[in-house]
DNA sequence: TTTCCTGCAAAAGCTTTGCAAGTAC
DNA sequence: GTACTTGCAAAGCTTTTGCAGGAAA
């Protein structure tokens, strides 16, 4: 119904999972793409009544549940706080702020260093001797954002 | 009421960090303490009930946030599961199971190594140059326990 | 005796679900 | 046409809060 030519990239993308094209997901899809500051649900909800009024707050999850089954986005943890979604899939180090709980990417160079830092054999090692299949290594610089607010 | 002596321990420990000693405190703390499975704080809410029926969840989770509070536990992050509590505040990594949501300790000397190829210098250079003060790195092994159930 | 803590119940988030109507394929 | 999605509202969980009674210091 409406121009999904414009949206052509995000229906090859969500294609691509197996996952039909409707306006919403491209909506939620593009808004999570177009930021690097790891949007709650909530955030994602406010943020696409702009683009697309009427939207609800249970289709946004819906939406984020169903990139998250397919690869396209994932869950980055906060303790206790609402869960916050990143539409960078590749693996990267977090800064998370324990005062507003805001989470930001570590800059690329930066991270890499960090991953670098996770020596392999050791996560061999760790499958290996107690039988845990190591998928992700997840690094959490976890302090205060001393330039917020 | 009850014989605190049993508890001399928890009393000092709580004492020291200006809380005072309760029955469900040390019940709660002891709980905690017992264990390196991070329970949820229903899981020890449960628990508690043996040693100290009556006990309750608000209790629980007011126990749970003051020794948070006061340097006595950790929260553990998971991604939108339940706050899982750690008694071992010091700074170790942790393997997550995408599967069950549990978590365990990495053991010690493994978690060391990989704590140690964290750089000092890029931390530095995270606070000098972003503005964020570091306070901790955390590390999760995200993957599948191949031995759970 | 003062201040802090507990238990209860109720409320407050955040997230999921059931179902009828609508839409992509 | 069929199967999947949406929107709404309601339910489900986890966690927090207000308040009166009770216990630690």
């Amino acid at each position: 119904m409406v121009d999904l030519n414009k949206d052509l990239f995000c229906s090859r993308v969500l294609g691509g999972r197996g996952l039909r094209t409707t306006r919403q997901r491209c909506v939620v899809y593009d808004a999570l793409r177009a930021t690097t500051s790891h949007p709650t649900a909530d955030e994602l909800f406010h943020n696409v009544q702009c683009t697309l009024p009427g939207t609800s707050l249970a289709t946004v999850y819906n939406c984020l549940e169903a990139f998250c089954r397919t690869g396209l986005a994932v869950k980055v943890s906060g303790n206790g706080t609402p869960v916050r979604y990143d539409g960078n899939v590749e693996n990267h180090p977090h800064m998370r702020c324990e005062r507003t709980g805001r989470v930001q990417d570590v800059p690329d160079e930066v991270g890499r260093r960090l991953l670098e830092g996770i020596p392999r054999d050791v996560l061999d090692r760790i499958e290996a001797e107690l039988g845990f299949k190591v998928r992700q290594v997840q690094i959490d610089l976890v302090g205060e954002d001393l330039r917020s607010d």
